[in-house]
DNA sequence: CGGTATCCCAAAGGATACTG
DNA sequence: CAGTATCCTTTGGGATACCG
C-alpha cells in the first residue's frame, strides 16, 4: 500500500460538474460574470475576431471604460478572455477569447440572436398589457 | 389612393428585429429579465413542468421569496411566464412558460449546462492564477 | 490609448414582519 | 401558501479626473 496518501487535489479537481441550483456553487459566480449587464455584450463583441479595448467600447453602446475594464477582467479570470498587452507608446492592448472563452460566446450568442429576433413579440406582451391597463380604465 | 393613412402602428411592430449593442434598444431590458441572478435559474426550473411559488423557492438555492415574486412578475411581463392563480384557501398559484418561454429556456439551458460542465476548467484558471501570485511572491 | 482612482447614485437584492 | 410591505445592505454602474 504504498503512495496512499491523499495527492494534491484542487478545488476545481473536487467537483466534478457545477451545479446552479445549490447556493454555494462557484458555478454561479461564473453566471455572474457572464450574464452581467455588459458580459454578454463582451462575450458576443469578441466572437468574431480580436479587438482593441476602443472598439469594443465603440461597439457596445452605452459601457462606461470603467465597466468595460471590470467586465473583461471578470471574464479573464474565469479564463475565457485572453488580454494581450503591448508594449509600445501610445499604449496597445489586444482582448479575445480562450477556447473555451469561443464555446460561452456560442451559447450567449443564440441567446441574444433569439432574443434580438422574439423581441416584437415581447413587446406586444407589454402593448398588450397597456390595452388591459386602458379596458379596465374605462 | 384610398385608405393612405398611417394605420395605428404600435412601437412592437415598428421594429422589425432588436438590436443588443444599440443603448436604447428595448431588447437590452428583455436581457437584463432573463439574464437576473434569479431569472435564468427561474427560466431552467420552469423547463421541465408547471410550478408553485413554494416549489421553485426550494428548488432554487438562497432565493428569497421577494426576488423570486419580482423575477417572476418581470418574466411574466415579457409574455415569457403565465400566471395562474386558483381562488381557494389556503391559496394556490402556478407558474408555467408560454411557447415563447419555453424558447428562451432552451437557449438559457444550453448556457447553464455548458456552465456546470466547464467549471471545473475555470476553476482551474483560478487555481492557475493562484499559482502564479504565489511565485510571484518569493 | 487604455486604463486606474475616486466619488456617487440607483437599483438589485436580502431579512424580517405582516396579511388574505 | 403565496405573497406584499418595509427597511436595510450591497454592488453594479456612471461621471469625472488623472496617469503611464
Amino acid at each position: 500500500m504504498e503512495k496512499d496518501r491523499t495527492p494534491p487535489l484542487s478545488l476545481s479537481a473536487r467537483l466534478a460538474r457545477g451545479d446552479l441550483m445549490a447556493a454555494d456553487c462557484p458555478s454561479r459566480a461564473i453566471l455572474q460574470h457572464m450574464t452581467s449587464r455588459w458580459g454578454v455584450l463582451v462575450l458576443i463583441a469578441l466572437e468574431d475576431r480580436t479587438l482593441r479595448f476602443g472598439e469594443m467600447k465603440r461597439m457596445i453602446g452605452g459601457v462606461s471604460e470603467r465597466m468595460l475594464a471590470q467586465t473583461l477582467q471578470w471574464l479573464e479570470g474565469d479564463g475565457l478572455v485572453i488580454r494581450k498587452a503591448f508594449a509600445v507608446v501610445p499604449p496597445h492592448v489586444e482582448y479575445r477569447l480562450t477556447p473555451l472563452g469561443v464555446e460561452a460566446a456560442h451559447r450567449v450568442r443564440s441567446l441574444a440572436d433569439w432574443i434580438e429576433t422574439a423581441m416584437p413579440q415581447m413587446m406586444a406582451a407589454w402593448d398588450a398589457r397597456g390595452a388591459e391597463a386602458l379596458a379596465s380604465a374605462d
